[in-house]
DNA sequence: ACAACATACAACTGATTGGTTGTATGTTGG
DNA sequence: CCAACATACAACCAATCAGTTGTATGTTGT
């Protein structure tokens, strides 16, 4: 049993589910941010913000940079990329659907259950 | 101040945070199921189950139909790609960043600061 | 050197979450 | 009719979360 398909995703949407985080990503994926001028254009504490942005670097949605005493964040399109792609996925399971049902109106084969994705019980 | 768009975005991305719900919607998504035929492939009480179909339902990433004593829950697709355009917004994003480059090395004009969405402080 | 800045991190709090059990309400087949 | 089924919902619990404050550590400009 392995899992970490799965928990990249949990990590991803769950830091995607929280509007600062959300707009903390917006930020930093129109270019380059230090921690602390992220921090200023929000109403919380600088921690507070440190946090988010902690959240959005360990679900690889962002990546820190060093530069002198700052930090700076820079959004990772690809890991966007990444949670589209997941998407995808259940769009082809959905599409999977309609085309079971177009075989069966052709009386083709008897709706032969879809290669249904590894079916865990968690 | 409105609010909903991001609180849409809100529960979407938490009800897709979350393994079993990801796994529920995909069964869903693949065709109709009732409540408690969902629970039967799942580790864990009817009534967990029957929460998970709630919050994907709150988020409208699923619809229930009665069908005499069972509820027959159905995955919506476009609302699947409502988040999809969620994402696709913040490529947008992204690539304006890469215009942005660009227009600086044609030394065009001085970086306009792009359109940033409403920029809440929350 | 040192004061101001940028960050990191721990400890705490209230709210929310994911799960449980128990109970109540409809629906159906025999 | 009624027993079995399908669902709904409330109350509770442990864990996680989003926020706070406080403290420690490294960096820079003068």
């Amino acid at each position: 049993m392995d899992g970490t398909r799965e928990d990249r995703a949990d990590a991803m949407f769950h830091a995607l589910a929280d509007r600062t985080r959300r707009d903390i990503l917006r930020r930093v994926l129109a270019g380059e941010h230090s921690v602390s001028a992220l921090a200023a254009s929000y109403d919380m504490s600088f921690a507070a913000v440190q946090k988010h942005v902690a959240v959005l670097e360990r679900a690889g949605l962002l990546t820190k940079r060093r530069s002198g005493r700052e930090q700076l964040a820079s959004g990772d399109v690809e890991a966007v990329r990444s949670v589209t792609s997941m998407l995808a996925e259940l769009e082809d399971i959905w599409r999977g659907r309609i085309d079971r049902i177009d075989t069966f109106l052709q009386g083709d084969r008897p709706c032969p259950s879809p290669p249904s994705p590894p079916t865990p019980t968690p």
